[in-house]
DNA sequence: CTGAAAGCGCTAACAT
DNA sequence: ATGTTAGCGCTTTCAG
């Protein structure tokens, strides 16, 4: 590998002067600038990041721990935030745990270690705050994004994104459209995450006196085949549903599958919303109506927060920024129903 | 930062031992070890990766270079390759570059200074092969991945999947099941990418003595709707098509949409087969048909032969890893034609 | 078994 | 305008 005092040797000058060229200092010559110039052009040198960063005292790299493989949410928004990083001049290191909790504590170790300047982490349920603070105390920027709860801040520095406002998009959405016979299916364990959309959606319901008996509500995995799974125990209850809201559209999308299974027609028969708007919903025969998460906007707001954690002095108070409210997609897999209880009639069943 | 001085100092050793320690570089007695990782513990010692990475030579990072942010292919593969890269203790750095030549040359640079030790480059149609030769012959270990042609090296270290076979197992499937007219929908342009498996497919159809005709094969762009605009055209050219070939999953999902604005039922009126095995395609419904690309086992040589690359001097003639087969997944997208030539007859049209 | 010293490639004062 | 010097935090001989 070709180095600074090569390419110096081979300029007739010193390292120093080198690197002010490269980096533009001024104080050169235009003479020996262009000698410079040249040499470093014809010995195709490349400066050494890692040099750089060590006396500079940071790596030009940002982290972005996540945990699944298999949640298609996650490379989406990671690739948003490499974009929103790259802008800053920082790559973008992805770390995933994969759910182990041992990589996790590897990958924060090595964030500790300087490999990256700071990092994200995407909220999940099972994220170790307390390592986090402790990461955070020692000195090491650390934003968790896609907080559900702004008026309930983490000990961390966050950006927040109001989820409890998708649950009530989504139940407002489906009242306004004539439902009042409707099924829920919830990702995760009951207190998990998706507990504020889910609460969004429930108090909706009941403030517009169509409260949810607890049988309409089933949980699962936040996964397809959770969601299908869930869907088939909600349906075979029977209650004459004609609409469900699923928490996430990966489970929405596995309510769609079990819909098809029981040749149930959507809309028709079963009106179906999810949250989040992942590209797969879009793609989905027909098109899932969900509430679409900002992730453009979290992925920059993470970035720009960690930016300043990076700048700011080590111990203040955790800041929160909190993104646009979640808004309404209506795509094809919601609609009236198509009589009121086809499937068990509004005053049977129960 | 807690630094390694630092930590001696509160152990009452010097730097050197503590390093002794923290590498097991046996040297040390028991009672200073334990001393010595007592104060490791207590300060939160983390050693800095980028000192570590200058004084060792190397970063242990790999680097992913992607050019996509819209097909799902590259996220999906990219999990695999950062599993790859973490057993052999790299961590794995996403550069995407979102089809952006500048974008390129940036992250190509920063790797050769040493960001990463070095690079895994998906093919893909634009790729620069003078480029990444320039790269190598820098002293950077480049791999290739996603070759195509096993037969036909490139002048670079690469993992190569026999995609002629993918076209020649797809074709196969479709006949063997009954069908004769048959369309093919081409990712990407004429002599792009995908004219191994196109060839594959044109050829295996030719030898059962059912070549197809030039209006039955369209291109488009790699992409959902690329495909769906490249059905409606094939399929509006009427010659009472049974089945669709199409180059990648992506485009045969667009195919599968098209099919369902026409009204036309899948696999009875229609059957569809596509290439990769993207999560997408157990996704649709019908579920897609595919001939599967084994993108585990690329992602791990690909890793390996990076670090073989690493390790080996710079100048040798560049190796080439071949995967084992593409191999056919039937699902539910493909079927016996219904009756032959439900649309058009077989000696209507054309 | 432990310490002292040199140096990885680069930058940033400070001198000249 | 250019050179000299010192060090970033760590590993690694080489002495003691």
């Amino acid at each position: 590998m070709t180095t600074l005092v090569e390419v110096a040797r081979a300029a007739g000058v010193t390292a120093a002067t080198v690197s002010n060229v490269l980096r533009n200092r001024g104080k050169v010559g235009e003479e020996t600038r262009q000698r410079v110039l040249e040499a470093v052009e014809r010995l195709g040198y490349r400066p050494n990041l890692m040099a750089r960063a060590l006396v500079e005292g940071k790596p030009h790299t940002m982290a972005l721990l996540v945990s699944s493989i298999a949640n298609p949410f996650y490379p989406e928004f990671a690739l948003e935030v490499e974009r929103a990083a790259r802008k800053l001049g920082y790559f973008l290191l992805v770390c995933n745990t994969n759910e182990d909790p041992a990589q996790e504590r590897a990958y924060l170790d090595a964030i500790g270690g300087a490999l990256a300047q700071g990092v994200i982490v995407m909220n999940a349920d099972f994220v170790q705050l307390d390592a986090l603070q402790d990461l955070r105390r020692r000195g090491v920027p650390v934003v968790l994004c896609m907080w559900e709860r702004p008026q309930e801040p983490p000990p961390l520095p966050c950006v927040a994104v109001d989820l409890y406002q998708a649950g009530v998009l989504a139940a407002e959405h489906l009242l306004r459209l004539g439902h009042r016979r409707i099924g829920v299916v919830c990702g995760g364990e009951p207190g998990g995450n998706h507990r504020w959309r889910l609460r969004g959606f429930l108090d909706t319901l009941e403030q517009a006196g169509a409260a949810l008996p607890p049988s309409c509500l089933r949980h699962g995995h936040d996964t397809i085949d959770g969601g299908r799974d869930a869907a088939h125990r909600l349906l075979a209850g029977g209650p004459g549903l004609t609409a469900v809201f699923a928490t996430n559209d990966l489970p929405a999308v596995g309510v769609l599958q079990a819909a098809a299974e029981l040749s149930l027609q959507v809309p028709g028969d079963l009106s179906v919303i999810g949250v989040t708007d992942i590209q797969l919903a879009r793609q989905m025969r027909p098109p899932l109506s969900t509430v679409a998460m900002p992730t453009t906007e979290a992925a920059a707001l993470a970035v720009q927060l960690l930016q300043s954690e990076i700048d700011a002095s080590p111990d203040h108070v955790p800041p929160m920024r909190v993104t646009e409210a979640p808004r309404l997609v209506v795509r094809a897999s919601t609609s009236a129903p198509r009589r009121e209880g086809i499937l068990g009639g509004a005053d049977s069943g129960d």
